[in-house]
DNA sequence: CCAATTCGATACTGGAAGGTATCGGAACAA
DNA sequence: TTGTTCCGATACCTTCCAGTATCGAATTGG
């Protein structure tokens, strides 16, 4: 009979991978992501920085795009944990604090990596749909389920824009980081979260001019 | 004595240059900018679109980027002009009226073709500080002068924090345009302008969770 | 008419980069 | 020990592309 064995490999002799490697070079394809976009990565500079040989990351990822994606998966990885988010007890602080953990220069880092993708974006039709890439969408969801678990406080009125108000800080950070290049800066998010979100998350009856 | 004619250029005599040429070439490239991204984008593939040599093309332009970045300033020049803002009476009108006249398919293009743009920022370094490219500051400069306008009527506080204000609609445009690739919709914009701005700016009194 | 310049088209050059192949050495299983 | 796989390194191939050069035709001023 045919097909005698549909999982062959079971008998792996010889040297085993090393799983340093694999990290090693998605850090480095995040760094050359940050510093000079998908077009001016090139494979040969991820294995440079990386230290290890180009046949060694093409053993694992076929191409590169397909490092560049899974490098932004592990990148996603590292950041907001939906799991463990803040709680301080109002709406304020747990979005002030949502931003705290991570320092700046990660967060700069992510967003300059960010950056990198959206020209990959470019030249991928079809990408886009998927949005697996997207830095930002985990961060939407944070801010959420920050929102929704205040409304169920009832600090905010259950009629507010949840969906529209938590896009706010993070369409925001994507436009500092993607267009001006500059970090976010901690007063910029106070006051975007005091004179922004909140009074809109408050006054969430519609506001038609003065009818 | 030397230097004896600082403009010599005097007399022309050959063929003249056709104004025509320099539209079609950067037409073509803000096409080109928005389907392919700039790396994407080959001379070769402009001059072939705008039905030009690549002579004609580099006799105005000496290199690709400086193509590029021409093609958005006139991209620029044909959105939205400063001196002729919309003044329907009302702030929500004038937000709203904001959007109108250009159609969701020129936005569209000026989006994608900003996209293409942000991946040349990322291997420039220094090209960032400048701004010029960003299509988006123009309108962050309306929204300002919108509200502003507002203030002065006593329509808002004065004490509203315009310049953040201001940036809210433009960075989620952007943020939908680069990240999501959606166009912006007609009745996004009214929940934006109805539940965030007006909200935010008519109660500017500072909202630090109750206190 | 004539010289100068522009036009579109095309061939060419040099370099950069994705991906493959190979090599000597190391780790690991039988 | 031996065969297999992984490792870093490097040479190599192929394709693509920015930028240049050239050609014949068209336009324009002298």
């Amino acid at each position: 009979m045919l097909m005698p064995e549909i999982d062959p490999p079971l008998s792996p002799r010889g040297r085993k991978r090393d799983p340093d490697r694999d990290i090693a070079i998605l850090e480095a394809t995040i760094d050359l992501l940050a510093e000079v976009g998908y077009d001016g990565l090139s494979t040969a500079k991820v294995a440079d920085r990386a230290l290890a040989g180009k046949g060694t990351m093409y053993r694992r990822w076929p191409t590169k795009t397909d490092l560049v994606l899974d490098a932004v998966a592990h990148m996603k990885a590292q950041q907001i944990d939906l799991e463990a988010l803040p709680d301080t007890g109002s709406l304020r602080g747990d979005l002030l604090a949502l931003f705290q953990p991570s320092d700046s220069a990660q967060l700069d880092r992510t967003s300059r990596a960010m950056a990198g993708v959206v020209s990959m974006i470019s030249q991928m039709p079809g990408l886009a749909e998927t949005g697996d890439y997207s830095i930002f969408a985990p961060w939407i969801a944070a801010n959420t389920i920050l929102m929704e678990r205040a409304a169920k406080r009832g600090e905010i009125p259950a009629a507010a824009d949840i969906a529209l108000a938590a896009q706010i800080i993070p369409s925001m950070a994507a436009y500092r980081a993607l267009i001006l290049r500059v970090a976010i800066e901690k007063d910029l998010l106070v006051r975007l979260v005091d004179q922004i979100v909140l009074p809109a998350l408050h006054e969430s009856t519609a506001h038609p001019s003065r009818r």
